[in-house]
DNA sequence: GTACATGCAAATTGTTTGCAAGTAT
DNA sequence: ATACTTGCAAACAATTTGCATGTAC
């Protein structure tokens, strides 16, 4: 990723490697805000501008993907086509590798419409959650919100 | 989905009525301030607040999902399991009900995650676009943010 | 009549932006 | 030396909230 920034003719700033390295180090789906407290414990003049500075460059050339939410934003570092399996209650995301939905090349044949990117999402409770006996997983109303942590 | 809102003890107020309706016409996927602006041609005195109002209780009823995007959170009614296709270009947002990722029921047994609700999206050009010659579809950089009409 | 809805405007909050000061190259 | 970056704080905008008024039941 430092090869990307520097072939593209970035300066490799301090704080951009760390931001960078922090990206690179976890299998987490963190927010700005998330990438901001935990880089800034090694960088602490960190500012947030800095983070979404390096968040859209990183974005623009193609290294990271955003997540898209009402709460915050999150992150994805993993650029295959796979299905990110986010728990409702912890606010965890998780990788799944194996799916394979309609194929980008019948979509175009059959429908006239070119896929250049994607975001498949199941929504539900992990693992974790489920045998830490949380709120019962019966509830019929969809909960789209993600709440990482606190109200 | 008036049937639902009465049956819930939802008063059926002019306002309402006519929202639910403009919902239930539409095959759009419309924003809070695009179903303001539709609505407020026959509601005059209609209020921001009474959109989101009753977009929070379809929401609460299982009647209408929220897609969350950055600029403005966009709404569908199809709650069947389906793929959204949504042109980068025109912000339109067409479904497609053929397709079939992995089945909650696999993602059950092999990975302990229990699937509740879903979002899956292609991010592309649409027919139109594409065939209106609008700038190269190659564009190697994702386009994820989604300018309905203008910036 | 009364509890629920509404309109309005202010509050909230993640993200973006402007600019003077700092720094990688 | 000089662009590019940074930090800071102000600006921005969709959504949420508080409250007095209105109205469906």
């Amino acid at each position: 990723m430092e090869e990307v920034l520097r072939r593209a003719g970035f300066r490799l700033t301090p704080h951009r490697l760390a931001i960078v390295n922090y990206l690179a180090s976890t299998e987490d789906h963190p927010s700005a805000r998330m990438i901001y407290e935990a880089v800034r414990l090694s960088q602490p003049g960190l500012s947030r501008a800095t983070v979404y500075n390096t968040l859209g460059i990183l974005v623009r050339l193609g290294q990271i993907k955003v997540l898209e939410f009402d709460l915050e934003n999150r992150h994805e570092m993993n650029m295959g086509l796979h299905i990110n399996l986010i728990c409702t209650v912890c606010g965890n995301i998780q990788d799944l590798e194996e799916s394979l939905p309609s194929s980008p090349e019948a979509v175009l044949s059959e429908h006239g419409f070119l896929v250049l990117d994607h975001r498949l999402e199941y929504y539900g409770v992990c693992e974790e959650c489920r045998a830490s006996g949380h709120p019962s997983p019966h509830n019929p109303l969809p909960q789209r919100k993600i709440r990482p942590e606190g109200k």
